[in-house]
DNA sequence: AACGCTAATCGAAACGTTTCGAATGTGTCA
DNA sequence: TGACACATTCGAAACGTTTCGATTAGCGTT
């Protein structure tokens, strides 16, 4: 900048009134200026912006895994509403590792990103104390946080459950397998209720020896299934809280020498692309992975355009369930019931 | 920082030197300034830094989609291998489109990003002259660019297909469609002439009618498809030389009443998590995505170290055909071949 | 002619670091 | 005892902006 201002014979005080349009310059200044920076190619530095206007326009994201296909979808969402805005997006991975998010989250804090969107891992981590001080406006995606008052979008993951697992029911199903992810995360908590809740309104008892927990990956899927599967009285249905784990699951049905859904119904969480174009056709639970991204970019960008004090929202979606034909009707037990 | 040594009465000089390493600082007070430190909650502003160092230790990261699960698998690589290098990873989507693209990669520069990553779209833009410039190091990704020369990470497309469509003449198949994203990239390109090389080697002529190409998404996967499938003598085996698109000539298939792969051959690039789990087993064109990935980060990571005069590299990986059932040897033809 | 008002421009401080050269103190050696 | 080397510490400039208050010039009023 100053080398333009040198070029255009003013000052630097000039140049940038110009380029924020904070005073009014002369034409014949402006016209002076606006050669020199083409002349020179001038760019105006953000990092030096930044450091006088403390915002850098930038926001960090933290997601536990961006091949999860739902966090894959909320992540591109939400970088195109940044990117309309004229925000950078920094993305984290945080391998669900409360340890690394809470690195990552200094790394972005340190780089005084102007908010952050956090789908958090663990108990939260430092997360707690970064709201309570209230310098960065902080909106919690897809996972409440006990203790941490702020922003978030969530889904209602019990009544999806429960209305995926009333559905199996209905389809007759009495031993229904349940695989979740670890439940220290509000929509697994959450999601297991609506199972639980699900099999008690149907006057079904709950089995514990039916719900086996993972950590989210896809070996932990398999393993899981495998377990339900070798049981001497094994679920004519299996519900998997978590997509990637699913994977597993199919593969350990096709393993073990069973089909699906003539062996076994299947459903899951999380729609995904090619879930109707191939067989078995998977019955989901699909979240509006639009309005997911949407709604929080535009809380945040909310509290980034001054409304500070406003009190923490909480925004909580449907889900919708996807019929398609990975779950069949139990014959006699569908008898039973239309009796 | 000034705090801190106020509270540790000495210069903010000596907090520097202690903080960095660059002189040594006497262990008493190292004791009183890390004290304050503590007391206060000081923590290094990395934007003050970077505009001191001229280094901002975060680097850019162009693709064309996120959701393309190619692009998801070497974005989740490429940013946990900065993350443990300590930088942070500013992700941006283009849409296929060079001006988002240019805007984009403007908006990175201005953030003083130590490097970029590009994936690059349309003719690269002011990709060209960034690269001229040599101030910021550039890695394209999967794309080369005509008239960009710098280092880059791609895959030996050619060979890839040639492989794929060769194995379809080797099941039989004669006219084998081939459905492509718009050519102006060189993956694209290069690919185009990998299916063109197979069917001459074969002897067979390239019917250009069996030729489709639509732009990267699953509705043009569908249309060409559909296009394909109504030719009076149509295709026994369909190549589709993108991801997405092949959901689109899955859906295809399925919506006109035929069955893959009973009716129709199907194969395309790129691996997907789910390829092996359900019917038809799609098989696919592995791209070797964690060496890509890393491969990509190690070239930034070595030029950002200051090896900045090298000559530019250029790594061409090898792509690994899987074989599974979604393409059936064609019985007659069979015979001529072993005959 | 003196005054105040407005518009345009500018000088200089500030943002929070790093870094260079200077200053200070301490110990060693002739 | 004086000179010198060395270890520590510090003051101040610099990075490239924004912004505040001051300055100047031009103009209409009285």
């Amino acid at each position: 900048m100053l080398h333009v201002a040198e070029a255009a014979r003013v000052s630097v005080a000039t140049v940038s009134a110009l380029l924020n349009g904070t005073a009014t310059v002369s034409p014949e200044l402006t016209q002076r200026i606006e050669q020199a920076i083409r002349d020179i190619g001038y760019k105006r530095n953000a990092i030096a912006r930044s450091l006088k206007m403390g915002t850098t326009r930038t926001i960090g994201l933290t997601v536990p895994h961006i091949t999860n296909p739902f966090f894959t979808d909320v992540v591109s969402v939400i970088q195109q509403a940044f990117d309309r805005a004229g925000y950078a997006v920094m993305l984290c991975c945080t391998d669900e590792d409360l340890n690394t998010q809470d690195e990552q989250i200094r790394l972005l804090l340190d780089r005084m990103v102007d908010g952050l969107i956090v789908a958090r891992v663990g108990d939260g981590g430092i997360l707690k104390g970064i709201v309570e001080d209230a310098n960065v406006p902080v909106v919690l995606l897809d996972r409440l946080c006990e203790g941490v008052d702020t922003d978030a979008v969530v889904l209602d993951n019990q009544r999806a459950v429960f209305d995926a697992v009333t559905y199996l029911i209905h389809l007759g199903h009495r031993r229904i397998g349940y695989i979740t992810g670890t439940s220290d995360i509000s929509p697994m908590h959450d999601r297991m209720i609506g199972y639980r809740e699900a099999l008690q309104a149907a006057g079904l008892p709950v089995a514990e020896e039916l719900v086996r927990s993972g950590n989210f990956h896809e070996i932990d899927g398999y393993n899981a299934t495998m377990q339900l599967l070798s049981l001497h009285d094994r679920p004519s249905a299996i519900f998997s809280a978590n997509n990637p784990m699913v994977i597993g699951t199919m593969k350990a049905i096709r393993d073990i020498g069973l089909n699906c859904p003539e062996d076994i119904s299947v459903a899951c969480f999380d729609d995904f692309p090619w879930s109707d174009v191939f067989a078995p056709q998977l019955t989901t639970v699909a979240q509006p992975v639009q309005a997911i991204g949407e709604q929080a970019a535009s809380l945040l960008l909310d509290r980034l355009a001054g409304n500070r004090d406003a009190p923490p929202r909480k925004l909580v979606l449907k889900g919708r369930l996807m019929i398609r034909n990975s779950c069949r009707p139990l014959g006699a037990v569908a008898q039973t019931v239309s009796a």
